[in-house]
DNA sequence: GAGGGGTTGTACCGATCGGTACAAACAGAC
DNA sequence: GTCTGTTTGTACCGATCGGTACAACCCCTC
């Protein structure tokens, strides 16, 4: 019994490198090294199906390492949040699959699960940034906009080949998110 | 005669709404009103030179409307910009095709073209702040935030449905990218 | 109206798409 | 070893993919 768990990295991957649409059963079969039989015996529902399952996971994973220690954790959250994500992107050589999706044409698709992600990381990292010192206000705001930063320097790294703007602008965030002095 | 230029505009929408491996000739042609027989006349290379085309042509609009203007004009180009960029992404309800095209698979077709889009509109953003009285290392950093901002702000925005996420997060980089004085 | 260029729709091509059917290969229980 | 149920590869399905061939067409000149 290989369990689905196994291949939804794999999955994931190809899923990254050539999108939704992008990622033909042929390509996913070949990646993960398991037939159309197998394939569809783990996900009955197909593409979408295992799409579903790959955004389920990577939500999990926020969830456990970065949603829940920036609701519940001290102060220190907020930086470390900073290392996961530069970690988790590899800094910018990695897209971020619910970024894709949400431009993508999968967009209907799975734009609950999207909308979800984003909604959650936004409100995380608000609620963090407000019991570290922030105006309530601003705190929201500075929240937005560190995950558009994020969000958009994968998007300009990955498209001038500078991982080093990645990890600039995580610093810059960095800074600009820890607060003077309580 | 029906020149190509007529043609471009109906076309990046359905790449914006389908991404590139999405946009199939069907779509493509109901969306222009136009035959197989006409798009191969009008573009011989077919998908990849109509997608090729069509990011000249947005390369040119900004060119001309942001770029330019970042590089030769005034200080009052920068608040500028962030009013076309506002009114050109439509409060980020409009998706940055070359944003698109450096996260997907086609990535590596255009990616010279990727690649010299944002240069550019980095490097005239922070020519326009130094310009304005920004330290000149300083200014370079916050125009390759400013971008990052902007395409992560079409993603969150368009992720969250809420076009006024865009237009707050514009605000804030008005504020930002404002100097003080001289 | 006859001729001839550029322009167009449409039929068709092989390849590949996502998905299904199903039989061989496999496992563990006894 | 035999049976039973799961896991797997493979052949196949209709639909659609990007692209080509080509004949009908329009419009302009004479």
């Amino acid at each position: 019994m290989t369990g689905r768990a196994e291949t939804l990295s794999a999955l994931a991957e190809v899923f990254r490198a050539y999108g939704y649409e992008g990622a033909s059963l042929a390509l996913i079969s070949r990646a993960t090294g398991l037939g159309k039989g197998s394939l569809y015996h783990l996900f009955p529902g197909g593409k979408t199906e295992m799409a579903a399952c790959v955004l389920a996971e990577i939500d999990a994973w926020f969830e456990t390492n970065i949603f829940s220690p920036l609701r519940d954790g001290g102060p220190e959250a907020v930086p470390a949040m900073f290392d996961a994500v530069e970690r988790y992107f590899q800094s910018g050589q990695r897209v971020c699959l619910v970024g894709v999706l949400a431009l993508g044409s999968g967009r209907d698709r799975f734009a609950d699960a999207v909308r979800d992600y984003f909604a959650r990381w936004v409100a995380a990292l608000a609620s963090a940034l407000r019991r570290a010192g922030h105006d309530p206000a601003a705190g929201t705001a500075l929240a937005e906009e560190a995950v558009a930063q994020i969000q958009g320097a994968i998007v300009l790294s990955r498209a001038l080949g500078e991982p080093t703007l990645f990890t600039r602008t995580m610093a810059a965030l960095r800074s600009r998110t820890a607060m003077a002095a309580g």
